[in-house]
DNA sequence: ATATGGATGCAA
DNA sequence: TGCATCCATATT
């Protein structure tokens, strides 16, 4: 499982190396697992696109705290984001996760998508950060909950050898600040938003 | 192209 | 208190 101590480090090099990690998400029946093909990183007071970009705000307020812990918002009022929160305590920073591809309890996020889990594609299931917070069963109330704790709701797993090149672009979807290359994404996986 | 619709932050 | 904005998605 990945610590907070990997999580403590610089934004980028984060968002870097969470590409071909494993994300787990839920516990008991309902766990669930995918493999991270795209994030973006998002820093905070040279980053106008990041919710920490103009200092502290109660929302913005988690990014400035420990590492390791998921920041959660609701966007255009119907889908949620997930992100890790990065670097020390104190300084902000936070790792968008974009993309995964399901590696287990397939069927379960493809339903809580409203798919049919036997025609639907790996790339319909948790390719954007709303469908994959849908997947994963993600909402406000996951907002703070620290990763990798015992009897983790959330945990992320380093998966050795997995082979994956990463490739670095701008961001998605974002109106400021689009050309800084702070997306990281897994060459060629079929699952990414673009 | 367009409808969707909650949380946030800032101006007033 | 009002309102523009927002790291998106499904549908036409």
């Amino acid at each position: 499982m990945l610590t907070p101590e990997f999580f403590a480090r610089d934004t980028l090099t984060v968002a870097h190396d969470l590409i071909g990690a494993e994300i787990i998400a839920g516990t008991g029946p309902d766990a669930v697992a995918g493999r991270i093909v795209e994030a973006e990183a998002y820093l905070g007071q040279a980053d106008p696109a990041s919710h920490a970009g103009r200092g502290w705000t109660p929302r913005s307020a988690i990014m400035f705290g420990p590492p390791a812990v998921a920041y959660v918002y609701m966007i255009y009022g119907m889908h949620h984001c997930l992100n890790f929160v990065t670097e020390p305590e104190g300084t902000p920073g936070a790792v968008l996760i974009r993309a995964l591809v399901p590696v287990s309890g397939r069927e379960i996020m493809a339903r809580r998508r409203g798919l049919d889990p036997a025609a639907c594609r790996d790339q319909d299931i948790a390719s954007g950060p709303g469908r994959l917070c849908q997947a994963l069963g993600i909402d406000l109330s996951w907002n703070g909950v620290p990763l990798g704790s015992s009897a983790p709701r959330l945990a992320v797993r380093s998966v050795s050898g997995n082979g994956v090149r990463v490739e670095r672009t701008p961001r998605i979807g974002i109106r400021k600040a689009v050309d800084l290359p702070y997306r990281f994404v897994a060459a060629g996986s079929p699952c990414l938003t673009d």
